[in-house]
DNA sequence: AAAATACGTAACCTAAAGGTTACTTATGAA
DNA sequence: TTCATAAGTAACCTTTAGGTTACGTATTTT
């Protein structure tokens, strides 16, 4: 996963709307646009513009079905993240703030992601 | 965690350079602004703002030293969210998307976080 | 004391996010 | 066939994000 799929997904997630809008669909799979907009007060255009993110991040899977887009929760960014940063942080995801003091003598640039 | 600091917490880590920026005071705990200036190309002041941002989410934490500000990692917000979703979303986060199709007879205003 | 260093604030600029309304298009139902 | 419904596109507006330069202030260092 590329630092810029990355920031998608995080990106993604950083709405309270989105957010909601994944549970709304992971509750009902298959569900459709105009469905998720009835629990919100914004225009169908405003979420339509949040699905295209959450789609955008991999968050979302879309099947056209005649005039009706099919929605579908996916949870493989979030897993992929999830174990990225396990590996790259966990001994703090395990709950220790470790003091790890890495000897880094001189400062270079920085290629993570 | 109400849902205005975990969209700080997402939108911190939307981020490359921030994510970089936690890397970095975290092999180097205690460093200073300077420090993590060095690995970056763009502008003291945009680092500094980079690193407000990462307070304000509560990832980095910050202690004044005389002259010097010293940055120390703090993975608690992330361990927050996981633990978070990892209730919400055990099944996916385990791995297996699961068509746990829950009878939600009539729309109705979500209200999570 | 003078100079260099570390940080902070203010004002500004550009691009992107997030919302709106208006209009189109395609499909399903009567 | 007509009408209602589901979705998409375009143009626009306002706020926020992320960058800049210029300037100010406190604390070390020489």
């Amino acid at each position: 996963m590329n630092p810029e799929s990355m920031d998608n997904v995080f990106q993604a997630l950083a709405s309270s709307v989105r957010r909601q809008i994944l549970d709304i669909v992971q509750s009902r799979p298959g569900c459709n646009v105009s469905y998720v907009c009835r629990y919100f007060d914004v225009s169908r255009i405003a979420v339509m513009k949040h699905l295209n993110v959450l789609e955008n991040a991999g968050l979302l899977i879309t099947e056209k079905q005649g005039r009706t887009r099919c929605l579908y929760f996916n949870a493989a960014p979030i897993q992929t993240i999830y174990e990225r940063w396990t590996t790259e942080y966990s001994s703090l995801w395990a709950g220790r703030l470790t003091e790890f003091k890495r000897q880094l003598e001189e400062p270079r640039k920085v290629n993570r992601d």
